[in-house]
DNA sequence: CCTCGATATGTCCGAATGGGAATATCGATG
DNA sequence: CATCGATATTCCCATTCGGACATATCGAGG
């Protein structure tokens, strides 16, 4: 079985922009980390990943946008990884997008919650 | 390669009420078929999923919600599937909050496009 | 020119997913 | 009680996904 997030209400969004190309909260959190901790085997480590998967996702975003979204270069003291302009703007306007949908969705929510409450007697 | 929702903008939205329950579009599309056809095995079919998989899917939704969502008899001439109250309800509030995340999300998702397009040089 | 750390890339393999087909089951109807 | 249509259930197998591991590569600095 596969770990799903625990958080009760929105858990996934995601949102195409063509063909080639979505954000999800999977991809959002790795962009996240890797302008954190500013390298993708660091990012890899702390979502619990492998460095090959992370680093596929990496070429995902940037190949399917179009665009880099995430920066990287090896060598020297300057290696790692970092979010491009567009990378940022990508990641900032998922995050604005996943609160206005919790607070967009927060009644149906409730109403679920209780209906699926009710329908188990409890 | 799968299939990929074509509708630009909103293309996937997951919501938890437990740990062992979710709603999510391609549930939600099998509950509205279900309801439309009256089958299990017509609404696999308009899906383009084996029946197994829907079965396997309303079983998900009945044993994940805790109540049955789907209610299914075979024999007879009663013989087919149909949402029940709460499965019709459940229904009802994914697609409302589906609508209410389009609207929510919609300068942001016209935002990203612009981006996505001026990455481009279109 | 050697080391080091992180990126880049390929190979191998086990797990999970899901389809296809075969089969069993149910129950009203004739 | 035989038929029929749809549900329920079980095998077998191809494909996919991703982890583990092994290299290769880059480039600044000692």
């Amino acid at each position: 079985m596969k770990k799903t997030s625990a958080v009760i209400g929105l858990s996934h969004l995601r949102v195409t922009l063509s063909e080639s190309f979505y954000i999800g909260p999977g991809r959002a959190d790795l962009m996240e980390l890797i302008a954190e901790t500013g390298s993708i085997s660091e990012a890899a480590k702390r979502m619990g990943m492998s460095y090959k998967r992370a680093w596929g996702l990496v070429q995902a975003l940037n190949e399917g946008f179009g665009a880099p979204l995430v920066e990287a270069s090896r060598g020297g003291n300057a290696q790692g990884a970092s979010l491009t302009a567009a990378g940022c703007e990508v990641l900032e306007r998922y995050r604005g997008m996943q609160e206005a949908t919790r607070k967009a969705i927060a009644r149906d929510v409730e109403a679920l919650l209780a209906l699926h409450d009710m329908s188990q007697g409890k």
